[in-house]
DNA sequence: GTTCCTGCAAATCCTTTGCAAGTTC
DNA sequence: GAACTTGCAAAGGATTTGCAGGAAC
């Protein structure tokens, strides 16, 4: 499956990184990288270690932050924060994108847009700026709320 | 001056949201509004803080953090979080705009792009999502530093 | 006089750090 | 065996809350 090797790309190169900076390997790290590639997107470090104690139970808290920043470090991990909240998604080989999010659901959904990255731009070049980074999120009600009539109080950004 | 006009107007919807909710006037939050109205944009509550404790040095952390909560709910105050930072802009009656951040000198300059608006709604269009607010941030570096070529290691987003 | 405010200290929440014991190389 | 990791408990930083005394209506 192109699943598997994504997922087998991503651990080489987390070796790799490991390697390169001189740490070591250890179960908890493979562990967490595991779970982390095979879950859903948008991960609450509470809902990684939730997942990863179903597997190994004694893994803390602790080892799941500092393997997180060891995830981002190697480029593998991006954080995201909503509302507040901090969560992390897969990085690696994916297409730049940013999130809608359901002020409903909180169901947080990807959208890319060059036109819109084009026009940042230009933005910046008009403001002598350069870019180096941004963060775009757009609130609001998703379709699947929509349809429902389930529209809750809004949590307007 | 225009600029007192507008304050002025930002004290009357301050003190009819007062009495709408059947709160009560207070020193301390005419002192805080006041050197909120005053002050740059972009204030942590700690740059606020100390504003206000110039005037009034028994005016508590506390006391800030409950008049910008009734700030914000009078529409007064926008919060803004920039690198997990927390800030205050005024708010009432200012043209919708979003930020640049500057990685080296952490300056937040607004712009507003009415193109890169249009683009966000006929992105959510295509998700069938109805759009109710939205943060757009873009990190880089500021032409003063470009200038100055003092590039801070960068803080990407 | 009742209700709301204030400031302090304490509590929370999320994240990081110090440290002794356990692992990896 | 030296250097790195781990989990716990404790520390941190930002924000909120409980409460007793004080101010506004």
């Amino acid at each position: 499956m192109k699943t598997d090797n994504v997922a087998r790309e991503e651990k080489e190169v987390f070796a790799a990184y490991i390697t390169r900076h001189r740490l070591k390997r250890s179960e908890q790290r493979d562990v967490i990288l595991d779970v982390f590639l095979r879950s859903e997107r948008h991960l609450s470090v509470d809902d990684l270690l939730q997942l990863v104690q179903k597997r190994r139970p004694d893994i803390g808290r602790t080892t799941v932050y500092r393997t997180l920043k060891l995830l981002h470090a190697a480029g593998l991990a991006q954080e995201l924060v909503v509302q507040g909240q901090t969560y992390f998604e897969r990085e690696y080989k994916r297409q730049h994108h940013d999130h809608f999010i359901c002020n409903s659901c909180a169901d947080i959904i990807e959208f890319a847009n060059p036109d819109i990255e084009r026009l940042q731009e230009e933005v910046a070049a008009e403001l002598g700026f350069v870019i180096e980074g941004h963060r775009h999120q757009i609130y609001g009600q998703c379709r699947r709320c929509l349809a429902r009539g389930t529209r809750a109080e809004s949590r307007k950004p």
